[in-house]
DNA sequence: CTCTTGATTTCTGTATACAGGTGGTATTTT
DNA sequence: AAAATACCACCTGTATACAGAAATCAAGAG
């Protein structure tokens, strides 16, 4: 078998099928990746598998073993905190950046439609709101503020949003359906906003400020479920891999 | 041939092979990397060539061709400066962190001691100083300013960092003794300890500032190079991967 | 009973064989 | 002569074979 479809697709295999084992929490933190069994349950052969694992490495999910191989990492209360911190200042610098330098009109369009969007799922009150709705728009609405950036930086956006519970939409998975989730996202939305008005006032190190203090809901909402509702954790992917 | 002393050693290897020859200019930006002609040059099989690609594909110092294989990335002007920004940025992040959360005296202590031998090596005027030295502080003084963030945060400038012109030192090699080099460095000491004193007074915001201008030096030097001084490209590494 | 030591088993890192696809070239056709 | 097509060489992605190094387990000594 070999020179499938896709370019690489036996890696790209690889990489999806490793990554869902350990954010689903099969395998539990700190455990020894064999890449024979590895092998045997993915039904793909060592050399895209290898390939697989160097590249978790790099995102950081995995971490190399001095005496060869890898193992799944676990996180700290403090590096997860630093993660998220990290992302805000990424899209923190996007941000800036972007309002410094200008957006075109229609990108801003395309942003402030997205805004609407979100809006009309926040109808209501929290009891009915548009959960699903607000997760798909959301997602979609970061990766346009994303796209924002120059490439360089997009790449380090992307790269540090690897790790699931760093991603903006880490407590917005639609099994995390929570009300104390759903309560935060009005202060998100009004967030959002204010990003978009400040990149169109040219206002950077507002634009700045507030992405920082955006990816800061996710720190929130992880301290929510760490001190407050521990159950939560088997609800929001790859907490498991948090200790303490 | 197997099983070598060092972990994964003809992967190392084949990293910094490939590395250098694409930082030396041997390899010029757009060129396709074909594996057979790295494997015949760098002595070793194609198994830790691939690795070492697919590394230096996530550092971005090549780039996936879309029907296979890879080829030497090539950058514009404005994604070294957005490079250098990132770094400002991350540094920042690093220095905010530390000083908000408190430095161990003992830590702070050897970066004192850093800076007096700094300011040692610059002792005397422009003509006279001990360039050299210069440059081995420097990167010292560097690291331990990276050691102070959290591993997380330690591994993103160290990412970033990997793309030679982006680094601290890429202005520093000692290829590189121009005189116009060597007059930023005093602004730059100045820098230097300003970002301590920062740091041990707990001034989170003025040391983020102040690390943001710090690298911002790097892209003063390289609009000197691009603009008033073209001849120095060649000795400045990596900096024939720049168009424009 | 515990600790050390030796052998065995398993694993990773490396080399290489294989198959399909891509790009280039030469030939043919219009 | 230009364009299209068929053929060929090369190259990448994948699978697998191999060798040295760990880890594990068992047996023996203290």
């Amino acid at each position: 078998m070999s020179g499938m479809s896709g370019r690489a697709a036996q890696s790209q295999r690889a990489l999806m099928g490793v990554r869902d084992l350990i954010v689903s929490g099969e395998l539990r933190a700190g455990t020894r990746l064999s890449e024979l069994t590895l092998v045997e349950r993915l039904g793909i052969s060592r050399t895209p598998l290898r390939a697989a694992l160097a590249q978790l490495g790099q995102e950081g999910l995995v971490e190399a073993i001095p005496s060869g191989g890898y193992a799944v990492r676990s996180f700290s209360r403090e590096e997860v905190i630093d993660a998220i911190e990290l992302r805000g200042t990424l899209e923190g610098l996007a941000l800036r950046l972007a309002a410094e330098r200008g957006v075109a009109p229609a990108r801003m369009g395309e942003l402030t439609r997205l805004l609407e969007g979100i809006d009309e799922a926040l109808k209501g009150d929290v009891a009915d709101m548009n959960f699903d709705g607000y997760v798909d728009l959301n997602a979609a609405f970061h990766e346009k503020l994303w796209g924002l950036a120059s490439q360089t930086i997009r790449r380090e956006i992307e790269r540090v949003t690897s790790l699931p519970f760093a991603s903006p939409s880490a407590f917005l998975d639609k099994q995390a359906n929570v009300e104390a989730f759903r309560r935060s996202l009005y202060g998100a939305q009004t967030q959002h906003r204010a990003m978009v008005e400040a990149i169109a006032l040219r206002e950077g190190s507002r634009a700045e400020a507030l992405a920082r203090e955006h990816a800061r809901l996710a720190r929130q909402n992880l301290e929510f479920v760490l001190d407050q509702d521990r159950s939560l954790i088997r609800r929001v992917p790859a907490l498991s891999l948090v200790v303490g």
